[in-house]
DNA sequence: AACTAAACGAGACGGTACGTCCAGTCTTTAA
DNA sequence: TTAAAGACTGGACGTACCGTCTCGTTTAGTT
């Protein structure tokens, strides 16, 4: 049994503008210019049309950041395990370069205060990135290339952490040397014949 | 030549009072129960006494975390690096399971925030945390335990990263078996043979 | 072309609580008690709400206070200027002693420290109670009753100014022989041969 | 048995520059520019100085009112009736029109809000006023040149509460013609056949 | 000449109210 | 019959003053 589909259908044109209008805040104004009301009065919609397709004003740039992540994140798959991670990597760092960060800092900022959105951006982001990252380190180990017993987890851990980490504190750039060197430490470390 | 001290003198019973309300709101009601009008509630203190002494509420909370900590963080004065590293990392996943957490969690949303907080955030703790860490290392470097080419900078992104990251995304625990095998990972990195 | 009417509309209820408040207000704390915080917390209404539709909280007295004139203060009808005007004067204090003294003083009060609000008040209070005084000296002009040459305008100030310096100065009560009196003062004013 | 007179007496430099700069705010600033805080800086007072000697920042403006009466107001000592009103009321206009009636607007201001200074006010400042004209009635009475039986109280109602009324609505000026005019319809009053 | 006590400036204190921004909900009209 | 949009209640913001307090510092009159 299928719901009647009856009443106004839902605008594409609101929706899009909502996005937009939240991106451009974003840019702008930076994390602290993003509320519902800006979003409502620069994309010209009703508050409550926001509150009605999502819970908060983090979960409408989550939704923008992953529309864009879509068309832009790709698994790597070059046979080179180094490679791969530099790519990913750089391609990693260029996209949060592009969009200023400020989409991510907001994001990180939100999931503190707000257990429910927490989660979502655990599970919609943050697990997606992870497994694309992981998913390069077990081609590698299904090719002999490393070692089946590192702790795969904390090595991601320790990759997505150092980026986040200059993200949000910026005390150093992010920029594409940044991903050379740690690519080049964490090949290092997989590749290393001291297990741990 | 010194500025005249008159006026009533500073209360250090309010301070005290607004550091220990501002504590206790944090582990009680998280990090969204942290507003100044609600600090000002608990410790029995006008507002504009706050706003005296502090920019912002994410100043109180440092100041407390800043006071907890020099009593608290020392640094490890072990012959052995993998010794000290190890002590240092469970000191500080046990500083922050005590309560901590919510503390750190919200001086770095809100640093995203505000971006005149995140450079006081960056001066007064991120950096001094690290000069702890890079201590450590650089006491290696001088007994010659570990070349001096390595890109220390970034391994100490690396540890702190990793533990900021869990902290954040809370997406696993922060206890002591990942203070160790974190430390075993980075001996593993900086006594590696191989540069970087 | 009309303004498109959407949204919600404004609450009556809304609009009579507040107005309901702030005379409560003025008749159990006087003039000192009247303020937008009080208002708000005993209409069981927001401020944004009473700021949206009021500049200050004399102007929410002010429309009380027209309010409530509309439905009592009426231009007396009657064939004798002398019974007219004593009409007048008996309606005007009976208002003000039925509890309308702490609204008139109120608002003398504020138009003091408010520009703006002195101009709205001499707009919408005064100079319509004015001109209903003037209208009843007019009548008696047409009638032939009295001359055309009087300075009719500082008989209204000499009217209207006794019965405000008795109000705010309070040295002596504001009855019925007082209305009959002022009335029988201006009478013979207005009535003298001897022009001025 | 009097108090021993003892310590650091007053200091007529603070009370004057006090006065002063309570003068000045109410001509630079206007009515809502008047509060302790203000005259405190601008005095170079502390606050604490200010709340010893005055229970109100009325009470200071009360003062310096008061003050600057004493030298510039003097009951006028005309043989004719006519002359002296008009003197006292021309007086008077010049008067608040130097100091911008910031002052007596004001003080009728405060009066309203609180209680305790209404009375001081109406004691101190209205009831010498009412003296000094009610005194040129009194002279005019005993040298028979109007009726014993007016009831002058109401007359000095008309006069004074024509000019506050004027002061304090700000509908037309206060100018020489004003006190011309109203001298000579009181003159009328006073001096006509018909008691009342 | 030293003592004493009150007045002084400075400024921090607990508070109240301000006027504003934003959150999130409710109610009406438009599509 | 749902979407859209404006008005709603409500909470926190950061600021201005209030009137009180606690200091260390004058400053005259009394010992």
């Amino acid at each position: 049994m299928v719901k009647a589909k009856t009443g106004r259908p839902r605008s594409k044109k609101s929706r899009e503008s909502i996005i937009n209008a939240t991106h451009d805040l974003l840019v702008e104004k930076g994390v602290a210019g993003v509320t519902i009301e800006a979003i409502a009065k620069r994309s010209g919609v009703g508050k409550p049309t926001i509150y009605r397709w999502w819970a908060t004003s983090a979960d409408v740039v989550l939704e923008a950041v992953l529309g864009q992540a879509e068309t832009s994140i790709l698994v790597p798959t070059c046979e080179s395990l180094g490679e791969a991670l530099r790519q990913f990597l750089r391609q990693s760092m260029q996209s949060i370069a592009e969009g200023g960060g400020a989409h991510l800092r907001f994001l990180m900022a939100q999931a503190q205060k707000d257990e429910g959105f927490r989660e979502r951006f655990r599970v919609n982001f943050v697990a997606k990135r992870r497994a694309v990252l992981m998913s390069i380190f077990l081609v590698a180990v299904e090719n002999g290339r490393i070692d089946s017993d590192h702790n795969l987890e904390m090595v991601v851990d320790m990759v997505f952490g150092a980026m986040w980490y200059r993200l949000l504190i910026g005390h150093a750039p992010m920029d594409e040397s940044f991903a050379d060197e740690l690519a080049q430490i964490i090949l290092g470390v997989v590749q290393a014949k001291i297990k741990f």
